[in-house]
DNA sequence: ATGAAAGCGCTAACAT
DNA sequence: ATGTTAGCGCTTTCAT
């Protein structure tokens, strides 16, 4: 490769001192009283030369590499992917660049992930954790590195967290359809269940069922291993229809159990909403116009982003201050549409 | 921030050289002869001190960053975001990170995110590129800069890339409708069109079209500006819905144009497939199970995400010798469903 | 208004 | 079988 050109080559040229050239480079040039000549030379020289500062090396001599990690279960699952535009978008504003892991739901793959953006000099992390439990943020409290916990969070954990309300949106979500008149409800979520936001959204279905007093039917709380989701939903679902076992309705806690529920029904030439309705946790575009359109809670997405965001920017830029401990959790709001309307009170 | 232990601190602490540990770290110990007392000594002295190389550094040293970059338009889309998952789970094999970069279509952004990706000295980039011409390659050709395109490129380029063959997708689809009876087709396309894909699959629309002796009506092509996609889709539509002027069936040209004019058409209460078709280049799981399903050109995304991988690992590993430009162009097929099945022969 | 020199943590060529 | 040394490109402290 072609050596590339340094500031030395810049200075040497010159026959002035790489400081100099450094100062000018990282406009410090008047600061330090720079005369204005000099700066024009140096610049027209960089561009003459096509100079390009080298980014490791400034990172490694600082000790700040103006780069964050984020860590979610699927980079493309469309939930995560929209939350990383909305932070790589800003991310790109204050000169930070974005590295994206995806940990498949596997907590130790995530710990190795952590450790390796940590070996990377990351300035901070931005994660949708799958741990089990918070020890290793208390590490990263313990060895000061910012991080922002998003979706999922710990119970009294000491790091910065932007979630969304679970509880409140399963109790949005049964609360309409016992208004609506369904009595036979059903639940599709994922195991194992250690994730908060999947235990929240359980937490709020049961309580809100016992609340209209209800009972939860033990074979309509389908719970689906996350790493067989398509085939697991399609024949447990298979198996309820073969022994004319339906709910009336699906709730279902994500939004890849409510697209591979829609997908398993269409298969089983089960009609939504007349045979069975299905109301799903999570919005996606296409619920806009499926026929028939699909109920759901939408989570405000673009704010777990930006907030997220926001919050690591700070106790980078305060990486000395002692910062409280920030956690948002955002309101969700039920978006009803047609597949929850088939029940006349 | 407490001070990090470096390779110096396990030097010092065991009276040994910093280049032993070195060594040692980096499984040259046998190579070079070291005992495996000494080599134990070091090991265990690493795990006491919790000591973690630093990347930057190495990376400054070694000139090999262990990172590449992708450049996609938009990583919330969900054709990319399923690329960038598969190049990212075999960048983690390898011991790569991934910086993803969205362009929005900004060509110029996407010269700055170049420049950025390799201030931080990349090892290379994957890009799906929104320039008007390869310049930008070639540039990086002469810096050496391991880079392959995907999904677009360019004439004549001097680059590595991995496309699709998006003329044969466009007749599938146009044969498809003909052979099904069809005679007045809409096309919805993007606009600036400088780019590769949707020029090859206009121009197959078109190549096919006059093949088949069927005019192509001007008031059926419908090109949206990629900036305001939802709304010029809607006011387009709406626009030949009421002049009465719709065609018997709308080709969609990314995934984009299909879910938009979906949700336009649900909007006017136009019903698919009855009173118009649609058939869509690239596939989404939720066409699978829509009512009707939707007729799609699918690509091999996977595919698509692991050549370009390779081919960017290879170039990566043999950065000193000349490689042969590979270029790969994969094929596509028609997945027919219901969308398509309105007109009788 | 500018320069000299040290050093960030690591690797690698060269000694011994 | 292990140590010495130089240096990657940059910032920063201290001189002048």
């Amino acid at each position: 490769m072609a050596k590339k050109v340094s500031i030395v080559d810049i200075a040497n040229s010159l026959g002035v001192s790489k400081t100099l050239v450094s100062l000018v480079i990282n406009n410090k040039a008047n600061e330090y009283g720079i005369s204005n000549e000099t700066q024009k030379k140096v610049l027209d020289k960089i561009s003459e030369l096509g100079y390009r500062p080298n980014n490791l090396a400034r990172g490694f001599r600082t000790g700040k590499s103006n780069t964050i990690g984020i860590i979610v279960s699927d980079i493309s699952n469309r939930f995560y992917s929209r939350i990383v535009r909305t932070i790589e978008d800003k991310a790109w504003e204050k000169g930070y660049s974005v590295v994206i892991c995806s940990t498949n739901e596997d907590y130790n793959k995530e710990r190795e992930q952590i450790k390796f953006l940590c070996d990377k000099q990351v300035d901070g992390i931005i994660i949708s954790s799958s741990q089990k439990d918070d020890s290793q943020f208390q590490e990263l409290n313990q060895l000061k590195i910012p991080h922002v916990l998003i979706d999922r969070k710990f119970d009294n954990s000491n790091s910065c967290s932007v979630t969304i309300d679970n509880y409140k949106g399963s109790e949005l979500a049964i609360n309409h359809l016992i208004n609506h008149g369904y009595n036979r409800i059903g639940l599709i979520t994922i195991t194992p269940l250690h994730i908060s936001t999947i235990r929240d959204r359980e937490l709020g279905f049961c309580d809100t069922m016992k609340e209209h007093g209800k009972v939860i039917d033990q074979s309509w709380i389908l719970k689906i291993p996350f790493n067989n989701l398509e085939e697991s939903i399609e024949h447990k679902i298979t198996k309820l229809y073969k022994s004319n076992n339906l709910p009336e309705v699906f709730f279902t806690l994500n939004n890849n159990l409510t697209s591979n529920t829609l997908l398993t029904l269409k298969k089983l030439k089960i009609d939504v909403p007349d045979q069975i309705s299905i109301i799903g946790f999570d919005d996606l575009l296409y619920f806009n116009f499926t026929q028939p359109s699909i109920t759901a809670i939408n989570q405000p997405v673009m704010d777990i982003g930006e907030k997220s965001f926001n919050l690591l920017i700070e106790q980078i830029e305060h990486k000395n201050k002692k910062l409280p401990i920030k956690s948002y959790q955002l309101p969700v709001e039920l978006i009803v549409r047609e597949s929850t309307k088939n029940i006349k009170l």
